[in-house]
DNA sequence: AACTTCACG
DNA sequence: ACGTACGTGAAGTTC
């Protein structure tokens, strides 16, 4: 990093210098801007030219390692250029309003990099990077430069070379004084006379009009100099001459202003800019406040590998945060802890280990009176260990099923998976960090221990081995104590304490129970759609003239584009699209395309749900286990994946059929699902308050009529099935923020039409009107949105200069506190449902939760008791202006069921 | 890893 | 003169 040093008779001698790296910072934040499309925090804070910035300056210093470094900035708008040349840079625009606050960050990123920052009023970047590198070379040191700037060119000596992005910032080229005349034909020295005769438009330099590249490299060839053109003016030929003799003053005071200034004085000494590299603890401070997530991730890499090789200098360098443990392997001691937990009724849990084996190892962090007044007191078990496992694990078993000793976990459900495979059950879970993080901001997508340690807390954690349990315990408990105040402050403590944090064992267990399938029948699908899918392949090989592979648009984009010369319809980013909207439009026009239509229809159901199932029954259980993620979205909705069980076909009966697959777990059980009525447009007439809306739904009437007599204007009775679906197409735009030719598209009516429609609705409906509108300032103000139960969601889109993605933003507000809404309902009803249905000990399971429907294995003799227990809960999971209304139906599988 | 398509609420 | 419905996950192709 120093150069190479040599020890010398005792004494150290600098062999070689190493380079001077400079830096233009306006040059490449300006490019990095550009080159990085829109980025920004979960909070809406605009990072795209930081981390441009950022991602090049990393790669400049890795490849270069130099051992003095500086990055220069313009000052003061006004710089002795404009002395002599009121319009210099005057066509330039300003700096754009979402460049201008990154400024300062990029200031921070280098404070944090240990790198010295030069800039001085009335100076550019460039007339700063050129005293420096006159000084270098006066020390006989070599320089780099990094910029995007083409004028730094005249800089390039023997000693200096220039690095200028190409294309955006992801490359460099590098300029040495061969590279610049092979180039442009001039040496270095030359170019402030290059750009005097051709000018240079965007520093508003005029130049000499008429004169190109071609003309002015010719003349500086023959003459050197400008001056010397300049006086040699008469023997060039007429045009040239007459040209250069008009504007020659024009082109004496271009190359001036096209001339880096070389002597700025300033106290400066070359080893103010000695680098030893970056402070880590800023730099991941940094880096986590602006959400650089791959940033930190190399960081931490790179540091995990330095660990390896050198803990103790590592030690130094960066606080790793590390923490005392005492590992418990002796009877004795791990009685001695069950005994501490009890005393102590709390403790953070750290599991490592897998579905498959279950427990590796664990760590647990308690709060001991005396013990360690300053922090916490860290115990290590091991009960994946021979020998010593099984008391270890005996230990954990009793503290996790104590009902009277708290716990507190990071991503509970997981645990609960892991001990389930040793057939322990974990009661009293307190806190789990990771959905509390969730809650704190649904948007932030790694809710690692390690991630919230770095947001919350500052803290780096180590990467390997024990440590890793031991410290994440650690933090654990810190978390909790930190989130918990946080939860407050948000007034989320109702939704997490009554409804998330009981729903982590909630789904844990529905999980578990699982779904079963009938797997003759999925086997009989499989052939049967073989078949069917086979037999079209070859019907569109015939049509087609040719064989080609139907699952890849390209190639179905060129058999039906170019070579069927089918009209396009429409176009993807790359090439033709073939959605499903396209092939109807084109359904008509070629008798292959409803046969691609249903081949893609058939595929989908083979592919994703007939053996895609049957790939994931769990051989042990021959059950579907999915994983519900209670972490994910964004407006509090769960997912499924592993299956995803959300997404079983219905609204096609070829694919509806799948449902047959799914069948209560014994003889004597039955399906019983359970689904919301219009959940989400009760929610909408409660929060909006509005009396039209909010009587419809007292008055139990359809809510679909009812919106088209409204917006139609004509009595209930005279509602054609066609006016109901268009209102109910309404209906639904309102939900997601309508617009008119999203409306218009999705009911194929003129966008004039569409639009009569809303004004329409609103009309009729002005409580609904008032309330988007409320809801939208009110986003602006707060810059986030809120549910029923106070659910929050960030949205930084609402401010962004694209208009787009503002309008997007607009449309979010509207959406989440409606969906957010009633996953908030039915979060709630399945938290209480869940706890009755285990207090009246019954065998009933929840299986299965599809946004706004609930899916029961239900033993016949308890079907009386369930379906009231179930609609009680639903349907008061909240008290609002309009009534819940469930709807249940029973079947054989989750195919037949029917209303009861 | 990105893109396209399509299944659901 | 734009470019639009909201929220997900999976499979297949192509890079």
């Amino acid at each position: 990093m120093y150069g190479e040093i040599i020890k010398k008779k005792g004494r150290c001698v600098v062999l070689q210098a190493g380079t001077f790296l400079i830096l233009d910072g306006n040059s490449l934040a300006h490019r990095a801007f550009h080159a990085i499309p829109h980025l920004a925090t979960s909070k809406g804070v605009v990072t795209n030219a930081v981390y441009g910035f950022t991602n090049m300056l990393l790669k400049v210093l890795k490849e270069i390692k130099p051992e003095l470094v500086a990055v220069c900035f313009d000052k003061g708008k006004v710089t002795f250029r404009h002395d002599q040349f009121e319009d210099y840079k005057a066509h330039r625009p300003g700096t754009p309003d979402e460049l201008r606050p990154q400024f300062p960050l990029i200031k921070e990123l280098l404070a944090a990099m240990n790198i010295s920052v030069l800039e001085c009023e009335g100076y550019e970047a460039d007339d700063l990077i050129g005293t420096l590198v006159n000084r270098a070379e006066q020390a006989g040191v070599s320089s780099i430069i990094v910029t995007g700037d083409q004028d730094t060119l005249q800089l390039v000596s023997p000693l200096t070379r220039v690095l200028l992005t190409r294309k955006g910032i992801s490359e460099l080229e590098e300029y040495t004084e061969d590279r610049v005349w092979e180039r442009f034909g001039i040496t270095p020295a030359q170019f402030p006379d290059y750009k005097g005769l051709i000018g240079d438009p965007s520093d508003n330099i005029p130049g000499v009009p008429g004169i190109g590249p071609k003309t002015a490299r010719a003349l500086l060839k023959v003459y050197g100099r400008l001056e010397e053109v300049i006086s040699h003016a008469d023997g060039l030929p007429a045009r040239q001459r007459d040209k250069i003799r008009q504007y020659h003053e024009q082109a004496l005071l271009s190359k001036r202003l096209a001339t880096i200034e070389r002597q700025v004085p300033l106290e400066i000494d070359l080893d103010d800019f000695r680098w030893a590299g970056p402070d880590y603890n800023q730099l991941l401070s940094l880096f986590s406040r602006l959400e650089f997530k791959t940033l930190i991730r190399a960081i931490r890499q790179q540091l995990g590998e330095k660990e390896e090789k050198d803990t103790r200098q590592l030690a130094r360098e960066v606080e790793t945060y590390r923490v005392n443990f005492r590992h418990l392997t002796s009877r004795e001691e791990l009685s001695r802890l069950v005994e501490l937990c009890r005393r102590t009724g709390r403790v953070a849990l750290a599991l490592s280990g897998s579905r498959q084996d279950g427990v590796v190892g664990a760590a647990l962090a308690l709060k001991i009176p005396g013990d360690n007044p300053e922090g916490l007191s860290i115990f290590y078990l091991n009960p994946g260990a021979p020998g010593t496992g099984p008391a270890a694990l005996d230990a954990l078993a009793r503290i996790v099923s104590d009902h009277d000793i708290e716990k507190l976990l990071h991503d509970g459900k997981n645990a609960l998976w892991l001990l389930h495979r040793h057939n322990l059950t974990l009661n009293n879970m307190a806190f789990d960090t990771m959905v509390a993080a969730y809650l704190l901001n649904p948007a932030s997508a790694n809710q690692e221990v390690s991630d919230l340690a770095l947001e919350h807390l500052k803290l780096v954690l180590p990467a390997l081995g024990e440590e890793v349990l031991a410290a994440r315990a650690d933090v654990i408990w810190r978390l909790s104590e930190l989130l918990a105040e946080k939860l407050r402050l948000a007034e989320m403590e109702r939704l997490y304490y009554e409804v998330e944090l009981p729903l982590v064992a909630v789904l844990a267990e529905m999980e578990m129970t699982g779904v079963a399938v009938d797997k003759e029948y999925l086997v009989e699908m499989s052939r049967e759609l073989e078949i069917k899918i086979g037999t079209l392949a070859a019907q569109i090989y015939q049509l087609a003239g040719e064989e080609f592979n139907i699952n890849s648009t390209r190639q179905l984009g060129y058999i039906l584009f170019e070579k069927l010369q089918l009209p396009v319809i429409k176009k993807t980013k790359t090439s033709y699209s073939t959605d499903a909207s396209v092939l109807e439009e084109l359904a008509d026009a070629h008798p292959i395309i409803p046969l691609v239509l249903e081949y893609r229809q058939l595929m989908k159901l083979k592919s994703t749900y007939v053996d895609g199932l049957a790939a994931l029954i769990n051989p042990e259980t021959g059950r579907l286990h999915t994983t519900f993620h209670q972490t994910v979205t964004a407006t509090g909705r769960l997912s499924s994946s592993d299956p995803n069980l959300q997404n079983i076909p219905i609204r096609m009966e070829e694919g509806r059929k799948i449902r047959r697959v799914f069948i209560p777990r014994r003889e004597g059980n039955l399906i019983l699902a359970a689904d919301y009525s219009q959940i989400e447009l009760r929610v909408l007439a409660h929060m909006a308050g509005d009396p039209n809306l909010v009587e419809a739904f007292r008055q139990g009437q359809d809510i679909h009529t009812r919106t088209a007599a409204e917006v139609f204007g004509v009595a209930i009775t005279e509602v054609t099935a066609d006016m109901r679906g268009r209102a109910k197409a309404v209906n639904f735009g309102i939900v997601y923020g309508i617009s008119d030719f999203g409306l218009a598209r999705d009911i194929n009516v003129s966008r004039q039409e569409a639009r009569q429609y809303i004004e329409n609705y609103f009309a009729r409906y002005a409580g609904v009107k008032a309330y988007i509108e409320r809801t939208i300032q009110q986003a602006r103000e707060r810059g986030y949105v809120t549910t029923l139960l106070n659910r929050r969601r960030y949205l930084p889109d609402l401010f962004s200069s694209n208009r787009s993605v503002r309008m997007f933003g607009e449309r979010t507000a509207i959406n989440t506190p409606i969906q957010g809404s009633a996953a908030d309902i039915i979060k709630l009803a399945m938290v209480r449902i869940h706890r009755e249905l285990k207090e009246r000990g019954l065998a009933t399971r929840m299986i299965l939760q599809v946004h706004d429907e609930l899916i029961f294995d239900v033993p016949v003799e308890e079907l009386p008791e369930v379906s009231e227990l179930v609609r009680r809960h639903m349907e008061n999971a909240l008290v609002l202006d309009v009534p819940l209304v469930v709807e249940m139906k029973l079947g054989p599988n989750w195919y037949e069921v029917k209303k009861i």
